[in-house]
DNA sequence: TAGATAGTTAGATAATTTTCTAAATATCGA
DNA sequence: TCGATATTTAGAAAATTATCTAACTATCTA
């Protein structure tokens, strides 16, 4: 999708903090928010941002939302960056 | 420097712009300034921000101050998204 | 079906960010 | 040294963002 959507959600600490989580191994809602020390709607708002930027993939099992990470956004952001390196169109 | 100021200043696009500007070459600070819908103050201050996260350097020559990009945070960039392909730690 | 657990949505507030105008600084050239 | 050009700094207004509390929705289990 858009890589703005993907750098504005890149661009808080809270959220990179998330993926590093998520790099682990995929966690509930719940589980990310235990982790930080902000209530859990705000954990909930940067997780919809970070799924607005496609940069994760929630999918619910019973009463959890499990949410996982989802590299082609990533991989659309190393591109963009790479075209910086040596001269490249 | 840290990751934290450099996707801070990719978050804008304004800002992303100047970097694909200065990509095809070195650009004064009213060369870049021309090219957007903007005011020069306005641009000074997105200068200022790439400045700030090292990813461009400035350089006085006479009345003009001219701007190109440093791709060493880039690369750093790159390294953090990288770590999150293919189960790496 | 009622209570408990998991998570989100709504709405408000405080902090940050973007952009502008006006003014200041720096350098050049006559 | 003066006027013109290039750029930044200062300060203010408007928009966006991060965070909180309160309330809502969804699912499980007894």
């Amino acid at each position: 999708m858009s890589i703005q959507l993907a750098f504005k959600a890149l661009s808080d600490p809270t959220r990179r903090d998330i993926l590093e989580l998520l790099r682990e191994r995929d966690m509930t809602a719940g589980e990310i928010a235990e982790q930080f020390n902000m209530t859990k709607p705000s954990i909930s708002h940067h997780l919809n941002l970070l799924k607005q930027a496609d940069l994760v993939i929630d999918e619910r099992q019973g009463q959890f939302i499990y949410y996982s990470i989802n590299t082609t956004v990533l991989q659309d952001l190393m591109s963009w960056l790479w075209t910086f390196k040596k001269g490249e169109k």
